[in-house]
DNA sequence: TTTGGTGCAAATTCTTTGCATCTCT
DNA sequence: AGAGATGCAAAGAATTTGCACCAAA
């Protein structure tokens, strides 16, 4: 894994430009729709090769939770994710977890422990919204 | 999402023996490989179809951590994974993290939490020490 | 001039689906 | 008969890769 940029392309920049930009989580192909409205050319293979390298020097952060799609984020600081079960969309956490987490797990496995991921699943305050109004009919 | 199986046939069954056996969260081709050994003729449409009906149901778990395959799990007991970052294996762990998880997350966001999912990225035992002895080289 | 990067298209990989057939009840 | 399942093969979606060309050091 290569831990800094060769070359800043224009290509380069603007996506990470457009990835500082939201805080929307956008999958690689919504990258690519909103970095063609600057770079009209811009191939979707660029796209993903890009959103890799940046990742891959800690520029930006790749979400990988499947079953759906990857989703990247420009903001690095550390945090923790929400997803809604039902639009997909992903909020923000700030909060802190006091847990010693590594300790604990660095103990009972005997993996040598980097990072670890949160995640929470629930319903995003829109899509609760539209379930209560559902149950009322 | 349906809560329980109309009929248990026998693809469905062996299936479901098959992941119960083992501990090694597999993919869908993995089961897929194992569960030919008993049924030869299975086809792997059919695995996808009735693991997605199994985890729907609570009979297995489903592992959607991705940039990954997808994995499966026939420990249902609340626990949470650590992937090698290296070879890709998951491994479980017991602890219980003495957070107020849900609470804490509530108030933060507006979800409605329904569950979390933590995981731990890190090198396993064995990747661990292969990078070792690399490393003395 | 060499290395890295790009656009394009084809290829891969994983997963889902349509359909004819089969099987329980 | 009718609903649910299956095998097979084709289709889909997301992502990666090969290749010829381009551009900056």
């Amino acid at each position: 894994m290569k831990t800094s940029i060769q070359r800043l392309t224009i290509q380069r920049q603007v996506i990470l430009e457009e990835l500082k930009k939201t805080k929307s989580h956008p999958t690689a192909d919504e990258v690519y729709q909103e970095v063609r409205k600057r770079i009209p050319n811009i191939s979707l293979g660029t796209v993903y090769r890009n959103l890799e390298i940046l990742s891959g020097c800690g520029l930006i952060k790749k979400i990988e939770t499947a079953g759906y799609q990857k989703r990247f984020d420009g903001n690095t600081e550390p945090h923790h994710h929400v997803r809604c079960i039902n639009c997909g969309r992903i909020g923000d956490i700030y909060c802190k977890p006091t847990i010693p987490l590594k300790e604990v797990v660095d103990k009972a496995c005997g993996f040598e422990i980097f990072d670890y991921w949160l995640e929470f699943i629930g319903l995003c305050p829109e899509c609760r919204k539209k379930k209560e109004e559902q149950n009322n009919n």
